[in-house]
DNA sequence: TCCGTTACGGTTGAT
DNA sequence: TAATCAACCGTAACG
């Protein structure tokens, strides 16, 4: 199978199509937005386009998050267990009883919400094919244990359940903007509150989330960050495959990035977007970025990361800007940056 | 020149 | 097991 790895934007930078950039270079984005670099500069620097700069610190600013949102999956099913058994009690005792009367029924009686009550459409495909056939008791009720409870907010079913509690920045996590949040937990897939993600127990704890918030790890997290806990440029998972597909994986160009995004960042155990070895080890030790990093360090985390590698650049041109550029993000969310990961953002602005 | 928005082609993962 | 679907992605282009 050929591998092919990556292509390369109108900036020089490259891409995988479909994929996120990388985290590292995500909160890179963010990183320099804070000290004021503009979106433009950033663009160019990082050789992102500015459509995906712009979107991810819009991200950023509204959720506090700086990684994608959960790829792929379905939605949670909204035909639950308890749903069908409602509408089959509904059924029952009113045959005639409509699908769009059923539907508000399971609204009236709490049995769902609106946001996770079935279409008319599905109640009729329950009535067609699940109840249709009967007064039997459905293979929901006899095969599965433990039904979600009534008025089960997605969460429930979905496999990234995300308690509101890991919302410390008070992120919407998930929540459509506009969209109240009517007592249930929308919580859609979000583990990206800069706290978590940046953060705070995933970087040291991966089996804590997995067990205490439901969250099984994802590549779209910060896989690379909780499985590798950077301990290993190459080791991680204890394959070494990494290192093997690696380095056709996002190769970037010669350029300012070339080393920024060395191939054993992107190994196939981790995919694309997350960084399997030490922070650090993104860096070509070579690099020219990486001069006087003064260590990033995440507490307790054992995690280091140079921030030579995500600063250095800041040389770039912003200094020379400082006069005529938007006034840099809140501090709070700077601050907050900071803290999170541990950082110390060189305020060098020199 | 900058930047927000969006169409597009792509990937992913649950069903 | 493969197909489908709906989520997401970043780029490129437009205004």
């Amino acid at each position: 199978m050929e591998q092919t790895y990556g292509e390369v934007n109108q900036l020089g930078g490259v891409f995988v199509n479909g994929r996120p950039l990388p985290n590292a270079i995500r909160l890179r984005i963010v990183e320099l937005a804070q000290l004021g670099i503009r979106p433009c500069d950033i663009s160019r620097q990082l050789r992102v386009s500015h459509g995906c700069v712009s979107k991810i610190l819009a991200r950023y600013n509204e959720t506090g998050s700086i990684l994608p949102g959960a790829i792929g999956g379905s939605k949670p099913r909204v035909t639950t267990p308890n749903v069908v058994k409602h509408i089959r009690e509904y059924k029952q005792s009113d045959p005639g009883i409509f699908a769009w009367e059923i539907r508000d029924r399971l609204l009236a009686d709490g049995v769902c919400d609106k946001y996770n009550v079935p279409s008319v459409s599905s109640i009729s495909r329950i009535l067609r094919n699940k109840i249709g056939t009967l007064s039997q008791p459905s293979q929901y009720e006899t095969s599965k244990q433990a039904p979600p409870q009534p008025g089960i907010p997605y969460n429930h079913i979905y496999p990234y359940s995300y308690p509101n509690a890991m919302s410390p920045t008070g992120t919407k996590m998930g929540n459509p903007p506009g969209v109240p949040v009517t007592g249930i937990s929308r919580a859609w897939p979000s583990a990206h509150t800069v706290s978590n993600i940046l953060g705070i127990r995933a970087f040291m704890d991966p089996a804590a989330i997995a067990s205490a918030e439901g969250y099984p790890p994802k590549m779209e997290d910060w896989g690379g960050v909780n499985r590798g806990t950077f301990s290993t440029a190459h080791g991680v998972n204890g394959i070494d495959k990494s290192a093997v597909d690696a380095d056709i994986k996002y190769p970037q160009p010669s350029s300012t990035l070339s080393s920024y995004v060395p191939p054993c960042a992107y190994s196939p155990s981790n995919q694309y977007g997350v960084y399997s070895g030490p922070a650090g080890s993104y860096v070509s030790p070579a690099h020219h970025w990486q001069t006087q990093s003064t260590a990033l360090s995440h507490p307790s985390s054992g995690m280091t990361m140079h921030a030579g590698d995500i600063h250095s650049s800041m040389a770039f041109k912003h200094a020379a800007r400082d006069g005529d550029r938007k006034p840099p993000s809140p501090l709070s969310k700077h601050e907050a940056l900071n803290s999170i990961h541990g950082l110390s953002l060189p305020t060098s602005s020199s």
